[in-house]
RNA sequence: GCUCAGGUGGCGGAAUUGGUAGACGCGCUAGAUUAAGGAUCUAGUGCCGCAAGGCGUGGGGGUUCGAGUCCCCCCUUGAGCACCA
């Protein structure tokens, strides 16, 4: 090597294209443009403290290529990033250490923006968001009252998920095995009063939603599971001797014959009337151990099945046979009527319990094919009914239908429809979150803001959202769209009150207001009330929002950031309409991804949105493992920082690498050796640009290289369409090499492979693009185009197998006919060796590709 | 337990519709260059075998002229769900 040859020095390299693309703006999308759009979304990240870790670009990167990849296509790019900056980690540092939780926002913002700029993304930094900022969350506080105004938000004192520790109420989402899913702390059942979001209403339309969704099955199928539908119908069974009734949901009426026993819920309301005056010591008993199981406990499969006979009596509406009443825990109150028929003869679950509390097994279904091994109860398969009086004989299918029809008819019963999904509890008793702008008032003052016709009255739902503050019913008041955004107010003191209340319900001055119940304006109460009848007495709502509200529609917001009147402008939104392609980890599967399309598809419903749905195509990239195999974590010490790969290899280097790891979905072990690797390459390309003296002026003369070349444009084209980057870098290196061998090539091949190269190491691709003598940026230029014609070889390698086994091949023209290929294999030397002493049954040919001889001895 | 997705060299991984398995990279071996190291380059590298050849895509069976690819059974890894009636 020449001692003068220049070395690849990619830190100066990278700082020098970043601040250019920064000055020129270079990836600024532009509203309103002529041409197609493309919007690349990356879920944005909280800012933790720990800044950026290797998992992080993983996902931009490969938002990136492809946005830089559509630039050059000549669409209008979109590529946007932000912070979901409200969180608990920031508030429990400032319970610590007294530092109010936007001070530390703001500092791990600054050094994750500082982390991602030195990767080289080709964001639009002018549309930068961040949700915890006023002009942002103003509007996640709109779309909270419109929820309100249309009855989607509702107030409810309910069984909650507690968690201790974090002092605060958890989603079911957000509870995984007994244990909060953040800090893995343990939960309990408590009750409180919970701000909640109606999104079962949306359950139908969330299902069928998906259907036109290009993502993951395994994403749609989780969500699918999560939402929960069931068909099936609600008996009614009149309980024996009681005026009362029975309600049961069951998805197998059909099996309605073989019910021998009911079960209710431990917490089922109708049960104090149900228990007779013998049992009453026991069932108490039993109810309150089962209120002190954790639900861990109680959904324990390993566990034994445990119940009480209540005494009572339920007479089967179709038969009017007298079947006894138990309450056992394995009944959930929050699903169907929390009430069951129990069939122990076709139900897994019934049958343990039939069998340890010795209740009669009852089969009413058999198996057509007589198949008893199969047949065997608790068998749950289709069949034949029998022991069902007038249903015997016909298929289950049918008898479900049939009995539905009948109970219908004597009006004991009728189809119904069962979700799994519940309402989102919305609220939490903590600071650092957006505040839910609601008041709390008499009923008096309710009264007096439903007859007036300002912004208040305008927002309120039709039916009043109540709750209970000692003893007296309070009602909640909007505040007016004008009125936000209502900020967060300094506190002294950020530690929850422990109580279920929020720091927020420790300062008398924000929470008790003179509310104008037409203008929606408010006052300290420590002041005078102002003038005028309108003005009365209002509490505020203490809970804030959960981390998940910020991110329900953030999507929107890149597309008109400064937006003070509306959170999005239609013209702008039907412009770029929703992201082309969301990336980001699969663990958001049923909680951001399920929440942001309730809001989105409210908010079309609304007519604020065009389209229903946020994300149409939608990618997870996979895990980063640590060198060692395992998932990356501090106590381990494998992770891997990107500030130190971007030192030792460049930004570029990691960029290449994190996609020629291996498939964007794969989990993929780090290999720092592997970095060297992809850097080698690098290098290999910044020495050919400078190799001046192989380089020749115009076109490309050499049939070998050119053909290479438009076969590489080709293959990196389509693996960039198919998100195989792997295949995409590898291809690259097959043409570098090849040039690395060649003696001269055409400098338009070099600036060719520059360009295919942008999107993935741009920093370095904009360097040798200028070293070549091209203006930058490269990003502006357009992406080569394959021409297909050059990659028909003129001739044709044709393989000859004998019995599939390759023995042979040869040379051909690419016009040469079918017998004169098979009888070049038949002359092959080696051929013959395997043809010797037996007989040719039958020679097929595959045109262009090869010859294979079956032969018998 | 149920559902889904995988299993290819020492390693990460390639392989249109069934048609040359192992591209590309890592690692390894030998060599060139070098005072030396690094860097770079050249050749080799699935396994067994001196070779001819045989064997090879988790295991077993099948379809086919031909199977990593299609079908059946089993083993195994990962993910999700987990008393939802």
């Amino acid at each position: 090597m020449a001692e003068d040859e220049q070395e690849y020095d990619f830190s100066s390299i990278e700082k020098k294209w970043q601040d250019y693309w920064e000055r020129e703006k270079t990836f600024r999308a532009e509203d309103g443009s002529e041409k197609p759009k493309y919007y690349a979304l990356d879920m944005f990240p909280y800012p933790s403290g720990a800044g950026l870790h290797i998992g992080h670009p993983e996902g931009y990167v490969a938002s990136d290529i492809l946005a830089r990849y559509r630039k050059a296509l000549g669409f209008n790019v979109l590529h946007p990033m932000g912070w979901d900056a409200f969180g608990l980690p920031a508030e429990q540092y400032a319970i610590k250490t007294g530092t109010h939780p936007s001070v530390t926002t703001e500092a791990n913002v600054r050094n994750f923006r500082r982390q991602i700029k030195s990767i080289g993304f080709a964001i639009d930094w002018d549309r930068e968001i961040n949700t915890t900022e006023p002009g942002y969350y103003k509007w996640t506080q709109w779309i909270f009252l419109k929820l309100f105004q249309r009855g989607l938000a509702y107030v409810d004192e309910k069984p909650v998920w507690w968690c201790p520790n974090l002092r605060a109420v958890l989603a079911n989402e957000e509870v995984v095995d007994g244990k909060s899913e953040v800090g893995g702390h343990p939960v309990e059942r408590r009750n409180l009063r919970q701000v909640v979001l109606r999104i079962t209403a949306y359950a139908e339309k969330l299902l069928a939603g998906l259907e036109d969704l290009d993502w993951p099955d395994s994403t749609k199928r989780q969500q699918k599971a999560w939402i929960g539908r069931s068909e099936g119908a609600e008996v009614r069974f009149e309980v024996d001797e009681i005026e009362e009734e029975l309600v049961v949901y069951t998805t197998r009426p059909d099996t309605l014959f073989g019910a021998t026993y009911m079960v209710v819920a431990p917490e089922h309301p109708l049960l104090e009337k149900l228990v007779s005056p013998e049992k009453a010591e026991e069932v108490k008993s039993y109810v309150e151990a089962a209120a002190k199981k954790s639900d861990l406990d109680r959904t324990d499969l390993a566990k034994d099945k445990s119940g009480v006979f209540t005494g009572s009596f339920c007479l089967n509406p179709v038969n009017g046979k007298k079947i006894p009443v138990w309450v056992a825990d394995y009944v959930l109150i929050s699903y169907g009527t929390g009430a069951i028929m129990a069939v122990p003869g076709h139900d897994e679950r019934d049958f343990e319990f039939a069998e340890k509390f010795d209740v009669p097994i009852t089969r009413v279904i058999a198996r057509q094919d007589g198949d008893e091994e199969k047949a065997k109860l608790p068998y749950s398969g289709p069949g034949i009914m029998v022991n069902s009086d007038e249903y015997d004989g016909m298929d289950t299918d049918a008898c479900k239908a049939k009995i539905i029809a009948d109970l219908e008819a004597k009006g004991c019963g009728k189809g119904a429809v069962n979700y799994k999904l519940r309402d989102w509890i919305f609220s939490r008793q903590r600071y650092w979150g957006e505040p839910i702008p609601l008041v709390w008032v008499s009923l008096e003052d309710y009264g007096k803001a439903g007859r007036k016709d300002g912004p208040v009255t305008e927002l309120m739902p039709e039916e009043s959202v109540t709750t209970m503050r000692d003893g007296e019913t309070l009602y909640a008041l909007p505040l007016p769209a004008c009125e936000l955004p209502l900020r967060l107010p300094e506190v002294e003191n950020y530690q929850p009150s422990g109580t279920g209340e929020s720091p927020l319900a420790t300062i008398p001055e924000w929470l008790e207001v003179w509310f104008d119940v037409e203008s929606g304006r408010t006052e300290a109460r420590s002041g005078p009330k102002p003038q005028g009848e309108n003005w009365v007495p209002a509490t505020r709502e203490t809970n804030t929002m959960p981390q998940w509200a910020g991110s329900c529609w953030y999507h929107l917001r890149y597309l008109d950031p400064d937006n003070s009147d509306r959170l999005v402008d239609s013209e702008k939104e039907a412009y770029w309409q929703s992201p082309d392609f969301y990336i980001g980890g699969a663990e958001h599967a049923v909680l951001h991804l399920l929440y942001a399309r309730f809001w989105h598809r409210f908010l079309h419903d609304e007519g604020v949105l065009a389209n229903p749905e946020p994300y149409r195509k939608l990618f997870h990239q996979g895990l980063i493992l640590g060198e060692d195999g395992n998932k990356m974590s501090k106590s381990v010490g494998n992770v891997v920082s990107p500030d130190v790969v971007i030192e030792a290899y460049g930004a570029d280097s990691l960029r290449l690498f994190e996609m020629f790891l291996g498939p964007l979905e794969a989990v993929k072990p780090w290999s720092e050796k592997g970095i060297e690797g992809v850097h080698r390459f690098l290098r290999k390309v910044y020495r050919e640009c400078f190799a001046k003296d192989k380089h020749r002026p115009a076109e490309e003369t050499d049939k070998e290289t050119l053909r290479l070349l438009h076969k590489s444009i080709l293959k990196v084209t389509e693996a960039i369409d198919d998100l195989r980057f792997n295949v995409a870098i590898s291809q690259m290196m097959i043409l570098v090499n090849h040039l690395q061998k060649s003696a001269f090539y055409s400098i338009e091949t070099a600036k060719s492979l520059l360009q295919l190269l942008a999107p993935f190491a741009p920093h370095l691709a904009e360097e040798l693009w200028a070293e070549l003598g091209e203006n930058p940026s490269i990003a502006d230029h357009p992406w080569p185009v394959a021409r297909k014609e050059l990659l028909v070889a003129e001739e044709m390698t044709i393989v000859f197998q004998v019995n599939g086994k390759l023995r042979g091949q040869s040379q051909f023209p690419k016009d040469a006919d079918k017998a004169d290929i098979i009888g070049a294999a038949k002359s092959d030397a080696k051929v013959q060796g395997f043809l010797e002493g037996k007989e040719i049954v039958k020679e097929i040919y595959v045109p262009g590709k090869l010859v294979n001889l079956a032969v018998k001895s």
